[in-house]
DNA sequence: TTATTAACATACAGGCTGTATGTATGCAAC
DNA sequence: GTTGCATACATACAGCCTGTATGTTAATAA
């Protein structure tokens, strides 16, 4: 068994360092903004140097982008974990953007994800993370409630993207304040608005 | 009559300095990003120096808020003329969501306003200039239809909010190449999916 | 064992931002 | 109209940051 600083092999090391300067980075992308943050503070936080960052990542956007990779990910496994597979469609989409919400209040994850992502990266590459991993579901639950007839067909691609859109933007709102009940009754208005009869199911009185 | 190069008064030429200066950086920043625009570039097009900038202006960011501004006005400008006062609220909705993917076209404009505007200027930022432009249309849009009845009732800031963020998606997309018509079928489904159908009772909706 | 390559650390070269300083012109008071 | 101050800049400077080039040590393949 050898220590800590004994001789590792180098794939060990390289998983070891690229771990540590991701979350050295999602730390303090997390804190304040992409612009914000040099990657001299980022490797410090590492406790490697700049030339460690530059061997493992092309430049500092790809450091951020292998941070936005991960934390696309630990959100989309927060709202598997979250949300339990209903048996109608419509509940299971509101038990996912309940989760997504929930997910998205993690500080700094809405600048991270919703902000600098599209900024830096571009949204169709943010575009092609999200369908890896949350909008994956997303996509899912609207296809199999169209399929069930309780929604109306729609194109599916635009569809998920302008939910996904809706979602974000109440992520954000809610983040910066916003009542989360004001923008939890729209995003369920519109996702009911679709069904194609009347109103779905009945509702459980909502009025208390 | 004075010339160009003739005395001028001093508002005259911080009128015209500003004037050059935020074209200028209009012109760059539509055509690269706002980070990949230096300020040098930028006195370099306006024919002034980084001095001029600096005086006018508290630091690149504050110049880009001018920019975003002056673009957010031309926007709802063009929105507005372009959408007729319609009889029906519903009507003026989608002229106005047509008109707003129309000049939403306008090439660099979605980065401008929708990519680097949130993430250097902030959400908070882009939402207090948006209300002051084009939003304003579209609640007004959206407050009218809740009141002719052809629409339900909902939190109107989380309502307005969350059809912005969808309209802006749709333009992000539709700009990457996206197909424009499966875009506005969604969006104009999601508008009649919150009009309330014919026979159905009143779904007892809170107000703010 | 030796040769090669990977995994870094260190050193360096621009470029950019913001500030400090200098200068000429408009403008207001006398 | 002259004097004095403020405005509108231009120029010069300091610090930081990014990306690259180079050097060194340790792992691994031959």
């Amino acid at each position: 068994m050898q220590q800590k600083s004994g001789r590792r092999s180098n794939r060990d090391r390289t998983e070891a360092t690229r771990a540590d300067l991701i979350a050295a980075a999602r730390k303090l992308f997390t804190e304040k903004s992409y612009a914000e943050t040099g990657t001299p503070e980022i490797v410090a936080a590492a406790g490697v140097t700049r030339g460690a960052l530059y061997h493992h990542f092309a430049d500092k956007q790809a450091l951020f982008a292998a941070v936005v990779e991960q934390e696309a990910a630990v959100v989309a496994e927060e709202i598997e974990r979250a949300s339990p597979p209903s048996l109608f469609a419509r509940d299971a989409l509101i038990a996912g953007s309940d989760a997504y919400l929930a997910a998205m209040r993690a500080p700094g994850r809405t600048r991270l994800l919703l902000l600098d992502g599209p900024a830096v990266l571009g949204r169709a590459a943010m575009d092609e993370i999200d369908n890896r991993h949350g909008n994956r579901t997303l996509r899912e639950g609207l296809v199999a409630a169209m399929r069930a007839q309780s929604m109306v067909k729609l194109p599916v691609e635009a569809l998920t993207a302008l939910f996904a859109a809706a979602f974000d933007r109440a992520a954000l709102a809610v983040d910066a304040g916003a009542s989360a009940d004001d923008y939890r009754a729209v995003l369920m208005a519109l996702i009911d608005g679709l069904s194609p009869v009347p109103h779905q199911a009945p509702r459980p009185a909502r009025t208390r």
